[in-house]
DNA sequence: GATGAAACTTAGCATTTCTATT
DNA sequence: AATAGAAATGCTAAGTTTCATC
């Protein structure tokens, strides 16, 4: 609102939006009625556009591009109780727009009439275009998709530090219980956040501003984040943890601790209050760079990556069952996938069709019991017809019949399986630790050991992304 | 140490596309 | 061929990390 429409509008619940809302549902309703052949002509107009605007050439390389549309103007909702919300988002110019690229390549011409802010021909960063943004004033950037090669390579670098850590996290977990019981307050905070940041995957958590949702990570928590509970449905020394998480996403969970761990927190919340930092003597910057001296390119976030990819390898040899056959080994590689995601708290809301689908699977079970059961009478049925002939003819039938069980059998197998797997992932979102923290070596390894088509735990997006992890398939890999 | 710019990864949800079924 | 439901993809916000400057 300008200035002048805020003195008259103050209550914005006194507001009647309903007008607008029907203009856009009645747009959505339209687009929705679009005929075949209007369908299929805006299919053909993406597809030029995707053609045109949407790769790049890199080091003679043609690559797809990722995000190669301009935001467009609109309201900023963010996430959680966001102090910005609603605020206007401008239409960005050309005028507001930094390309860069090759220093003899061609430059791609702004819109008629208009300028860009500026051409630069910088080789040291991966954006192709960059603007700011007016509602925080951060950048945005224009860079490669997940499946180019600068990707892939920073992917596998990623993965790489994550597997170094390996061979000293052990050094490093006994540095961090030593400091535990340090002189130095700064050492005691800082031995129990990297713990936490160990045990249970919390991102680093930086400080951040008044203009952004009150969320927290590890080096951010407050006072009001955790309780103590000397005691906690039989177990002992628990700490309960409730904070918004990155998202907005909340993190409870009650962890059984160490009791030098439990008598420290005690002693950081002496004579706080809500409000007051849980780690007061204790920064992201100085976590990093005590973790980065312990190893080199180790932050905060690799032991998330490491967590990650070691709890999916440790589940997988402990849930895979090698007589099972291709579904059941599906489900068991879904559940260690789901054991990362609940570590690393990756939760989705019930998608708005759940019930009704879950409903639709379980009929589609009861349908195929019942074609079962009509097979397996008709099997006997004709079990008795052969006994009494020598009819080639009824023989070939009741071999036919058998083998018809069999493959309804398979069928309702598959079924159940899905309908397990999709209540179990109810509330939890796999795609996040799939595509980001899990080496996907240990992915593909496991596919071979186990005679595991690819296909059934990647998709054709996720094998592109993956594509250099496929390549190694023929090496065994051990994480 | 604090602060902010810059550049990159990670995140959940809405929309779009695909697939199976009728 | 139409349609519903599932799966894939697009979108862009929200993190982490590093580096420069005071």
């Amino acid at each position: 609102m300008t200035s002048e429409e805020r003195k008259i509008i103050k209550d914005l619940t006194k507001c009647d939006f309903k007008e607008m809302h029907a203009y856009f549902m009645k747009k959505s309703e339209e687009r929705k009625n679009w005929t075949k052949e209007q369908k299929q002509e805006l299919k053909k107009e993406n597809e030029k556009i995707l053609e045109q605007y949407g790769y790049c050439l890199m080091d003679g390389h043609k690559q797809r591009v990722g995000n190669f549309k301009i935001e467009p103007p609109g309201l900023f909702r963010g996430r959680g109780d966001h102090p910005k919300m609603g605020k206007l988002k401008k239409r960005i110019m050309p005028e507001g727009v930094i390309i860069n690229i090759g220093k003899d390549a061609k430059v791609p011409e702004a819109p008629e009439g208009h300028k860009w802010q500026k051409v630069t021909h910088d080789n040291k960063v991966s954006w192709l275009a960059c603007w700011v943004e007016n509602i925080q004033g951060s950048y945005k950037y224009v860079m490669l998709n997940p499946t180019s090669r600068l990707k892939g390579e920073k992917d596998w670098q990623k993965y790489e530090t994550a597997r170094k850590l390996k061979d000293c996290v052990k050094k490093i977990r006994g540095d961090y219980e030593q400091d535990w019981k340090s002189k130095e307050m700064r050492l005691r905070q800082r031995g129990v956040a990297l713990y936490f940041i160990d045990k249970l995957a919390l991102r680093a958590g930086h400080e951040k501003d008044e203009e952004t949702a009150d969320t927290v990570g590890c080096c951010s928590l407050r006072f009001e984040h955790i309780k103590l509970h000397s005691e906690w449905e039989d177990k002992e020394n628990v700490v309960e943890f409730d904070f918004l998480g990155k998202d907005s996403v909340r993190y409870w969970n009650f962890v059984p601790v160490e009791k030098k761990v439990f008598k420290n927190l005690g002693l950081f919340m002496k004579g706080k209050q809500p409000g007051d930092d849980l780690f007061d003597r204790l920064t992201t910057t100085s976590l990093n760079k005590y973790l980065s001296e312990l190893m080199d390119g180790l932050t905060a976030k690799v032991f998330r990556t490491y967590n990650a990819s070691m709890t999916l390898q440790d589940q997988l040899s402990k849930l895979t069952e090698p007589e099972e056959n291709v579904n059941a080994k599906v489900l068991s590689y879904n559940r260690a996938n789901r054991a990362v995601a609940i570590l690393c708290n990756h939760q989705r809301s019930v998608p708005k069709t759940f019930d009704k689908s879950m409903t639709n699977l379980q009929n589609k079970i009861a349908e195929k019991k019942k074609a079962i059961k009509e097979a397996k009478k008709e099997v006997k049925e004709l079990k008795t017809q052969v006994k009494g002939s020598n009819d080639d003819k009824l023989k070939k039938q009741f071999e036919k019949k058998k083998a018809q069980v069999q493959r309804l059998q398979d069928q309702l197998f598959k079924l159940e399986v899905t309908a397990t797997d999709k209540e179990e992932n109810k509330e939890i979102a796999l795609g996040t630790s799939k595509l980001n923290y899990l080496d996907p070596r240990i992915t593909v390894a496991w596919c071979k050991k186990h005679e595991v088509p690819v296909e059934k735990v990647y998709n054709k997006t996720q094998r592109e992304k993956f594509a250099w992890a496929l390549d190694m398939a023929e090496k065994d890999f051990v994480f």
